[in-house]
DNA sequence: GCGCCGATTGGCT
DNA sequence: GCCAATCGGCGCC
């Protein structure tokens, strides 16, 4: 195995993969910001994927093509950043690069890095408030619309190997707060993780 | 142009 | 458990 305590941000072939692959093989990786010169990381523990063109659910479905989400449609390991209800920002990982609009939603991390800019940014000391939720974790590391279409491996925000998850720790289930395709098993988390959204 | 809905969250009943 | 915040996309007039 690789050495653990050097930092190897993902390749851009990594994303290249299937996205629901992505979106599994993503447990366990470091998302590290250095969003306005403070550093924040977070162990992924949360993922749901969205499947672009063919999943009804997907910003990236049939023709919901706008210059909005146009770096949905770009290359692999491009950032996609979407502001939800008028609110919070949320930040997926654009998957296999063939134009399809295939994207992982990062959904939830492990705080391990920044806490206290972490906190000062949520508003709150309740580490379990941190980065819990999409909207919550985009806060917690400082991603706005300026992270939006970037590339990944020469961003603000990278993400970093880790220790990958076994399958066995890994459970899918039902994406959260769709009404489309709701029953589709796309969603990811790392079994008994105290730092998910909500329980299983 | 107008109204409704959404890959959410936090505060209040 | 209910609902407002707040903005962009979409359907419909």
């Amino acid at each position: 195995m690789t050495d653990s305590r050097r930092a190897a941000t993902l390749p851009v072939s990594f994303f290249s993969q299937p996205t629901e692959q992505v979106a599994r093989e993503l447990l366990g990786t470091v998302v590290v910001s250095r969003i306005g010169g403070v550093r924040t990381a977070g162990r992924i523990v949360e993922t749901e994927a969205y499947l672009g063109h063919t999943d009804p659910a997907s910003h990236g479905y049939a023709s919901r093509r706008h210059a909005r989400n146009a770096s949905l449609y770009g290359p692999a390991g491009t950032w996609y950043v979407y502001l939800s209800y008028g609110v919070h920002w949320c930040c997926n990982l654009v998957c296999e690069g063939k134009g399809l609009g295939g994207a992982v939603l990062l959904r939830a991390l492990e705080p391990l890095v920044g806490l206290d800019a972490m906190m000062t940014r949520r508003g709150t000391t309740t580490r379990a408030l941190l980065c819990s939720g999409p909207g919550r974790l985009a806060q917690a590391l400082g991603i706005t619309l300026a992270l939006d279409g970037t590339a990944m491996r020469s961003s603000d925000v990278t993400v970093q190997r880790g220790e990958t998850a076994e399958a066995a720790d890994i459970v899918a289930s039902a994406r959260i707060g769709i009404t489309k395709a709701a029953d589709w098993p796309l969603r990811f988390t790392v079994r008994g993780s105290p730092w998910i959204s909500r329980r299983t």
